[in-house]
DNA sequence: GCCACCGGTGGC
DNA sequence: GCCACCGGTGGC
């Protein structure tokens, strides 16, 4: 009852329409690039550290008792995490908390990190972290933007790589009057939009996802010094 | 007591 | 200056 469309997504959450995540140039996965050398060298490097897809993936702990838990703990899955998100849970391998995990979430376009669900969402809502962005608030939803890109002068560093080509049918200009949200199945797969009585389909609701990531990811954060 | 979050620091 | 990591605290 329940394989026929909301089942199960493909891994690919993003990828699958467009396929451009173009987070070639920085990197994302490994690290290893940077990556300060860990004195003690117990080889939890590569073994400790365990990557998981956000969405819906989880499904085979279908122990999601608890729902409304609180401010705190409340992820026990991350279904709160956007489509296409990365969580790395690294682990501690010196000093007093050695073995303690730290969570990090990846934004799917850029790479960009962060250390907690809180600055994730802050991230989604203002498109620009808190930390480590002293100036540089005019990131907001502006579909204009989305048109000229083909060249207009935004001298950005060439940390980001080049703002993945949209390959959306994500109409900026008409957007949808009315989407209501409604809750699949308490903590599975979350929110599945509707338009008035027709439900949206998937892989429009990924577009929606690429359509946001792409907005909130084009923000000129490095445009330091 | 456990867990998530954030500040601060040290290394590069 | 940036980034990764650890320490410590507050909330539950």
């Amino acid at each position: 009852m329940s394989d026929s469309v909301a089942g199960d997504f493909p891994p690919d959450p993003l990828l699958a329409s467009g396929a451009f995540i173009s987070s070639a140039g920085d990197g994302t996965l490994d690290s290893s690039a940077k990556r300060r050398p860990i004195q003690g060298g117990i080889g939890i490097s590569g073994s400790g550290e365990s990557v998981r897809i956000g969405m819906a993936n989880g499904t085979d702990q279908v122990n999601h008792q608890t729902e409304s838990k609180s401010r705190k703990r409340a992820a026990p899955g991350d279904n709160w995490l956007p489509p296409g998100w990365r969580v790395e849970d690294k682990i501690r391998t010196s000093g007093a908390t050695a073995g303690s995990v730290d969570k990090y979430y990846y934004e799917p376009n850029t790479g960009r990190k962060f250390r907690s669900r809180t600055e994730v969402l802050y991230y989604l809502e203002h498109g620009t972290s808190k930390r480590g962005t002293k100036k540089a608030e005019n990131t907001y939803f502006n579909p204009d933007h989305f048109e000229g890109q083909g060249s207009n002068r935004v001298t950005r560093t060439a940390t980001v790589p080049p703002p993945p080509p949209p390959p959306l049918d994500f109409d900026f200009k008409n957007p949808p009057d009315k989407v209501s949200w409604s809750m699949a199945n308490a903590g599975e797969e979350g929110w599945i939009p509707n338009i008035g009585d027709v439900k949206v389909q998937d892989s429009v609701r990924r577009d929606w996802s690429t359509a946001f990531t792409f907005i909130t990811s084009r923000n000129p954060s490095k445009v330091s010094a």
